[in-house]
DNA sequence: CATTATCTGTACTGTACAGTATAGTATAAA
DNA sequence: TTTATACTATACTGTACAGTACAGATAATG
């Protein structure tokens, strides 16, 4: 209507994806709760009775957003030991890859969303949830790290724990609950970070 | 009305007292938009135009109750610095207290609460918070382990970080995400964090 | 032009909620 | 007994929302 050009040939998969985008956007503006069908089919520039032409349910809507989203995630490709590289380097991508989900304001969004649902809703994620493993490439990379005589420790779970327990306790949680305003503050502790795993797990001496 | 024996006389605070009661119950089990006042009215077991008569509004009423728990959570006494008992008990001291605000379903309850608010209305709890300065007590007693040289380290802000930021990403996160079920797997973990932290900030070798 | 399918705005149903009005009840004090 | 206070149940107002009905518009195709 409001958009002629762009209306030339719409498709149902790109219609399905305007509903989608529109959905994200205000499903990660204010949550689940107190998004309204009505405001996401004018955020989505159609029709409600379209949106409910594709989607069953604002339930239902939401969870194809999620999966859509961890879909995408899963396309990253995996982090692969190298003998070469120094370790700190390779931890750094690690580290980098997991600042990805809060530094972009979408997928900051959706992490958002992701976690206030999971509080007081995990029935509406805990499906869509199940199955993924989270820590299982950096588990991978540890137990090669270890064969090579790079990082020592006695279980790569509890190791691979501490690590990403010291990113998502230093840094994401808190770049999610600021919605990115402690974004600047995050190289100092990121180095402390990489610091403290290294003295712990390292085989070469860092400590200061 | 279902309990005369109790009403044999309510102060006015006690009944204040019983709707906050009520309404902590009902907050912290359906979370701020999921929440109504009149089940709140019932569940407190007063007629919901009495809550009204001691509190202005929902976000009023949730406002007091997380200010009620921070005063009380205030009241805990600061963690000492001590020369003689051993830097990891004192540490676990601190390890403790963290816990407790997720052990416990109560607390546990306002954590998720003040966590799914704070996500997306902060406004709400933004002034309620304002002010508190968690890691305080934490960071003079780690100047003082400094002082008698059982710890070394930069600066006592950014070891607070990672302290904090693997008790909260190695646990209270989990345990606020799962509503306790991750409870059981707690102590390995703790036990990781402590060896983690006093190998890099600790003065004597514990390195296996 | 006629047909078909899809989308649109508008308006509706039924529900739930925040907050209020009212009329009445229980209690305590005088 | 009277009076004042605090509470209660019930019902209401106004709003917002999920989901649907409908009648008309738009576009592609024949």
């Amino acid at each position: 209507m409001e958009d002629k050009k762009s209306m030339v040939k719409k498709s149902a998969v790109a219609k399905r994806q305007k509903i989608l985008e529109g959905a994200m956007k205000v499903f990660t503006e204010n949550g689940f709760d107190a998004s309204s069908m009505d405001h996401i089919a004018q955020t989505a520039g159609v029709s409600k009775i379209t949106v409910y032409k594709y989607f069953q349910s604002k339930e239902n809507l939401f969870q194809e957003i999620v999966s859509d989203f961890l879909l995408q995630s899963d396309e990253k490709k995996p982090i692969t030991y190298s003998k070469t590289r120094p370790i700190r380097d390779q931890l750094m991508d690690f580290a980098m890859a997991e600042l990805y989900r809060v530094k972009d304001p979408i997928p900051r969004g959706v992490s958002k969303l992701l976690a206030s649902v999971y509080l007081f809703k995990p029935d509406l994620v805990k499906q869509t949830l199940a199955g993924k493993h989270f820590y299982e490439d950096f588990t991978i990379w540890l137990e090669a790290a270890k064969q090579d005589g790079a990082l020592t420790f006695e279980t790569a779970a509890l190791t691979a724990q501490i690590f990403y327990g010291m990113m998502e306790g230093c840094l994401t949680w808190n770049i999610l609950l600021t919605d990115g305003a402690t974004l600047p503050y995050v190289e100092p502790i990121l180095a402390e970070i990489l610091d403290v795993f290294l003295c712990r797990y390292g085989t070469q001496k860092v400590k200061a």
